[in-house]
DNA sequence: CACCGCCTTTGACATTTATCAAAAACTCAG
DNA sequence: CTGAGTTTTTGATAAATGTCAAAGGCGGTG
């Protein structure tokens, strides 16, 4: 839990009290690879802190199977529009490697931010680094070619590339498997 | 004022005196068509909200004029990532049509969260919308053709379509002004 | 009302990436 | 070690969109 601390110490200062909080309801949870944290088109009623391990954010695009995002160590997964929305999406989550992660339940979070305000606070800042984090990604999609969204990748998160299949990969990066097939050979 | 209130009604309830301190906070400005709100390359230190009007949120990109968010009547214009990051952003504003608008600058908006937990509670529920806004967008980007992103832009936002020149409307879906002619000659 | 500037349309061609198909490489259970 | 299943690579071709160039249309100003 203390790797949840450390994080979301960079993003706001909480109260012992709220610190006690959050340790008293966070439920720790090892889960094998291959698990469906989430299972598509259901809502996503938790956010997951993972703790070690790999998930992806994934769904079904016309039968094709779309890595949505991917979260590591020390970050967080979530569907979040489902999570947001309280309502069902059809983005689902899977464990790509055994994994430790710290669940929060949607409605336990909304209770501690009307409880404390710095929680609050803390659940603000986290969602408007995350905006940034979506519109950074948004950015790349609009302009970088194939190759530079695969070398942004390459330096941003050069972990994913041995950890994570290519074609989970590639349609992270919108393109289809072959086409980074290609991208891997003439680098 | 009354529009802005109502907006964000859809998103929290205010006590009376959180809602007379933003009354109190929040400035009129009527700005003429043409006027840079927010310059590109500096920092945007408000929240805009259009009480009548419009808005582009711009950039230069290789020398061209790239459209990255148009905001009309009782929405928010703001360079979101600047904003928050409090540094500077390629993104800048521009006033398209004459605008009423309401600031509240960004020290103020903190100010007004730390001290007032439920307007902290509204500003993170805007933050969440805005979030699902540009993930919508995204997914559009990622998966729908350019004459797909057109029948979505007709259907959410008609008018747009008759206040947006033709150049800034391509930008803001992803693809240049003579494919947008031409999507335009083939429906 | 005529001209200038800007916005929009049209045409020819280039480029990027997708699609479909199949071969090759790798992985793991037996 | 072997073979089935999966992942990755390679090849040929097609589709969508971009780029460059030029012409048309439209509104406003002198």
């Amino acid at each position: 839990m203390e790797h949840f601390f450390v994080t979301v110490a960079q993003y706001a200062t909480l109260s012992e009290q709220s610190r006690q909080e959050l340790v008293k309801q966070l439920q720790k949870q090892v889960l094998p690879r291959g698990t469906i944290l989430v299972r598509p088109d259901t809502t996503c009623k938790c956010l997951y802190f993972i703790d070690k391990g790999l998930t992806r954010t994934y769904y079904l695009k016309d039968g094709k199977d779309i890595t949505d995002w991917i979260s590591d160590e020390n970050s967080f997964a979530c569907s979040i529009i489902s999570f947001i929305t309280r309502r069902p999406d059809r983005r689902g989550i899977e464990i790509l490697e055994d994994t430790v992660l710290y669940v929060l339940h949607r409605d336990v979070l909304d209770e501690l931010c009307a409880r404390y305000h710095d929680i609050e606070h803390l659940f603000r800042m986290l969602v408007a680094h995350g905006l940034i984090q979506l519109q950074q990604k948004f950015d790349d999609l609009h302009f970088a070619t194939a190759l530079e969204r695969y070398k942004i990748l390459m330096q941003s998160n050069p972990s994913f590339i041995q950890r994570v299949p290519l074609g989970m990969i590639a349609s992270y990066l919108g393109i289809t498997q072959e086409t980074l097939s290609r991208i891997r050979a003439q680098i």
